[in-house]
DNA sequence: GGTCTGAAGATTGTCGACAATACGCTTTGT
DNA sequence: ACAAAGCGTATTGTCGACAATCTTCAGACC
């Protein structure tokens, strides 16, 4: 029973202390760009919107501080996080090594329903791509999909974590309108049918060499974006 | 001036706030097993040992938690991690594409007096092994440099920060005597050598699959380490 | 006119106390 | 004798207030 509870808590935006209620909240603002990157981080200002003590709200922005999404200095304060052009390199070189592995250990370790599934997946974005040919963002959050599901293919459960709980929250930050590249979302399709036959054959080492090749594109991508642009990637929109 | 005060404050070991120095303490305390992996976190009793309230206490142990170093559950408490032999081969598997990595973008931009550096670890590594042949134990800590020097020449600061900021930290925690298996240090001195010679070559594919191997290897001497011992890996030493 | 000094205001860091929850023990009933 | 319920204690979560530090702005000095 007891477990039943706090699986409910846990499933349920209603975590059972206000510290992790305003963390997520937080965390949800800063990776969806209602707080702006390189904006200050006012705690008293915070505490009056969530309606909280600075207590609870200074433990929430340590763990933020400690997932990279804020940048704390001592008697001065917190900034959300701004990457620079160098720093989402950085971020995709990372992302390049660690999912073509775990693209890998998907080929090798899924079961034939996540990889039914997976497939699920991939026919919704074909259905959507037929409707929304040409404007083609449909990416945005299915992209995501597809890779999670990989992810959590592989088995690994601490690389789960660091993908998806930690690293794709700063890539989500800066997710770019890829639809600047007219064809880039119908390629990013294809690239991901091909990862998948090689998920469901079994080749690991092909897998593993599609998506190492998939993410370099969207990271060449995300260079061209900012060719001859200033070094700091600016903010997606900055309410607040 | 101002970044002068800070970098003094930076490299001693007085920062300038009681939460950092805490964060630092108790991370330092976990790392090198002074607290038993798995052990509870009493609030009251740290902050009496540290002397100070529990407000600060607090931040440090959010902050150790976004490290992965602790476990907390709401209203319960927070444990020191203790990792799974499953764990720790999943840790192993996600150094090995990071630093093969690492190590490949090492060959392809380390300076040359970079390069010259890391020679002179592992100069320093040959004359220690020259005296303690045998003993072997010479790379607990000489072997982390080696990795250190290799980490920070890929030149991706937030490759360097993922690696040795936190997830070392783990590896340290679970720092096994590779003594154990007699031959590993001699071994692993050859590979390192190896993995040198590439990057010196400016061989970034062959440093990549070198390094890639060398990790492999000792994962797979832990696995033997643990081979048909329980599920969880016991702690080093486990005083207080 | 520019720069340095200093004080006022605001913000961050720290503390002790109170409230809410979980753990351990006793007690009671079958 | 064992199991379940209830109570007391200990620990965690939250709050408001005070101290220390930084920032800003005004004024004086060169």
């Amino acid at each position: 029973m007891a477990e039943l509870i706090e699986e409910i808590t846990r499933v349920s935006g209603d975590p059972a202390t206000l510290s992790e209620q305003v963390f997520r909240s937080i965390q949800a603002a800063i990776v969806c760009g209602d707080i702006a990157p390189g904006s200050k981080i006012s705690e008293p200002e915070l505490a009056r919107t969530y309606g909280i003590s600075r207590g609870p709200l200074r433990e929430a922005i340590h763990r933020l501080e400690g997932q990279r999404l804020l940048v704390r200095v001592p008697h001065v304060g917190a900034r959300v996080v701004s990457l620079s052009h160098a720093e989402l390199i950085e971020l995709y070189e990372i992302r390049e090594s660690l999912e073509s592995m775990a693209c890998r250990l998907a080929a090798e370790r899924m079961s034939a329903t996540k990889i039914e599934e997976l497939r699920a997946i991939l026919d919704t974005h074909e259905r959507d791509a037929a409707f929304q040919a040409g404007v083609g963002y449909y990416l945005q959050e299915g992209d995501y999909d597809f890779h999670y599901k990989i992810i959590q293919g592989s088995g690994n459960q601490m690389l789960v974590k660091l993908l998806t709980q930690e690293l794709y929250q700063l890539v989500r930050m800066y997710r770019i309108q890829y639809s600047t590249t007219p064809n880039r979302p119908q390629q990013a399709f294809k690239e991901h049918l091909g990862i998948f036959d090689a998920i469901a054959a079994g080749d690991g080492e092909l897998a593993e060499l599609l998506m190492r090749r998939h993410i370099a594109a969207s990271r060449r991508n995300v260079e061209r974006h900012y060719q001859g642009a200033n070094d700091t990637v600016q903010p997606l929109r900055g309410k607040l």
